[in-house]
DNA sequence: GTGAAAGCGCTAACAC
DNA sequence: GTGTTAGCGCTTTCAC
């Protein structure tokens, strides 16, 4: 299994041909270099001898590796599965690869990931779900000295490259459709307060219930991480407690399906004791206990757009957007 | 947003403290090269300097890149997400980095997949649920001269280096369960037939259908491609062409997702009058409209002994297995 | 122990 | 046009 066998290198075409390496990079190229029947000897003997480009070698002499950086904070989560997918595909088309980061939410481990992907010589960074969004971060990321673009959640600096869906608005709308349907009471089981996401999907249900004439109550708001097991957790322990329950907004599906089953095991049915909303639509949305109402967002879009901006930073293009705002779209299911 | 700020190099460093770069070097990879007080000097000034090592250039000296490649069908699918997270982070831990390359299930998008990823000199390449599984792929695979290893779904060639469940065992224990509580007419919905994953299923079929004295009938089986509408399709002709279904094992939970909404769809209960499995316990298998009983396969570790597996191959570790196979474990809910 | 020289494979700049 | 030279940033002999 050890690699003895040497890849052919220019300079074994060149002697070969009995030219130089440099006219040999040249035709490979297609910059011109040699007559026609020297550029048809060296394409004969590449092809015999196999050649394949060494990028590394490329990579260090034109200081540009065509590699981007993808840091996600769990890129086993069905959401960010689709958006890797998208930003995969868009990179493989323009010409890049994609080196792929887990952070595990975490700050600590977000720089560390990001460190080593510098040190890989990234010609650029993706940073989805970023935890180093406050406006002190900034410094840290401009001192990189590469392009970088926020996806999905975007930082406190509202002038920081940006692609992902309007929380606010998305919020907003699918509040609405909970108090249009007769809810006037909604409890709303956020994510982790630190996430500017969260901060704008406060603003979202705040702004509906002002819009409808109902009082905010602070009380029927709390935030938690998401996963299946913490949502099920806090639902349930607010049904035992003896709340009352009609409408529930989770900041997110997975939230959402916690939920769920601390609803339905409680005893209560759903949509009619209580109804229930989340945020994403993620794959499996349609397919759950109760099929989930909720707002979906272009995941794979979003993928595509954010390597779309990132490649015209890095290749500096001049007429890209800095934030992207992308659409989210009411998907009313069972559950409400 | 143009990079004009030079990064440090290691002439940089040398220049500063007075010695040749190549004393820096050794100092910085603890290789000795200088007095006690040399070598703070040079750390400080490393420190101050931000120095990052330029690890392109490193690589095309020592001819490594600490990248691997991981190609997948579908980076979007939970399935793969999972085992991708396990991949990643195992790499990581072994000083490896991962670049990410989707096929959507076609042979020749993954060849040009991997040829690019070589271009990249990777040190090593992870094949999940490839399409390179014939015999007459190998020669092709063994021409790249770097090691590989199968995840998920081994070659025609046993000897191949691979990581997976045992698929024959797992569906046999499938079937048993479903023999076992009461069934004895059991229809199958596996996957492509081309895969070597459902010929293996397809034996455990067999094999449990005949260990019960149950005689195998074909026109029980059917195959299609994992993806829930599909999965819905084909159920749902079959039920609404009249036969009697009252038991049914799916080639993975996507399908087992399709199968249930058409079943359900039709007027049928589950499990009372059809009960269903599927494999491979993907995340949201549990949380279904019917929790679907399954067999779990430890995607994660998947993912971890298959980088450790091919870091093992990369580093010319002779005490590697050449075959992993991991235990499955049947998970059974209410769909059964 | 310490430092100088060579060279990985490529391309951009420069001479002919 | 055609080909040579130099050098990207690093490590690894090899001399001292």
């Amino acid at each position: 299994m050890s690699k003895t066998a040497k890849n052919t290198t220019l300079k074994d075409i060149a002697q070969e041909a009995g030219i130089s390496a440099a006219a040999v990079s040249k035709v490979l190229n297609n910059h011109g270099g040699a007559s026609k029947a020297t550029q048809a000897r060296v394409h004969e003997i590449a092809k015999r001898l196999n050649y394949s480009p060494n990028i590394v070698a490329k990579s260090l002499k034109v200081n540009k590796t065509k590699t981007l950086g993808l840091v996600v904070s769990d890129s086993s989560h069905s959401f960010f599965g689709a958006v890797i997918k998208g930003a995969q595909e868009e990179a493989a088309q323009l010409g890049y690869n994609i080196i792929l980061a887990n952070t595990n939410r975490d700050k600590e481990n977000e720089k560390e990931a990001i460190n080593t992907l510098i040190g890989k010589r990234i010609d650029g960074l993706l940073l989805a779900s970023s935890r180093l969004t406050q406006r002190s971060d900034i410094r840290y990321l401009d001192s990189l000295n590469i392009p970088y673009v926020f996806l999905i959640r975007r930082s406190e600096d509202k002038k920081a490259p940006f692609v992902g869906n309007d929380n606010i608005a998305g919020s907003k709308a699918i509040v609405d459709h909970l108090i249009k349907t007769g809810s006037s009471r909604i409890h709303f089981l956020n994510m982790d307060k630190a996430s500017t996401s969260s901060a704008d999907r406060l603003k979202g249900y705040t702004a509906a219930l002002k819009d409808n004439g109902i009082k905010y109550d602070p009380s029927l708001v709390y935030n938690t991480k998401p996963d299946i097991q913490e949502g099920y957790t806090v639902i349930r322990n607010i049904l035992e407690s003896g709340q009352r329950m009609e409408a529930l907004f989770c900041g997110c599906d997975i939230l959402g399906i916690g939920a769920m089953e601390a609803i339905l095991e409680y005893g209560l049915k759903i949509p009619k004791d209580v109804r229930v909303c989340g945020y994403d639509d993620i794959e499996f949305a349609a397919y759950l206990r109760r099929p989930l109402t909720t707002m979906r967002q272009p995941k794979q879009s979003i993928g595509v757009k954010g390597i779309e901006n990132l490649v015209a930073r890095v290749e500096g293009i001049d007429d890209k957007q800095n934030v992207v705002v992308l659409k989210s779209e009411l998907v009313v299911r069972e559950s409400t």
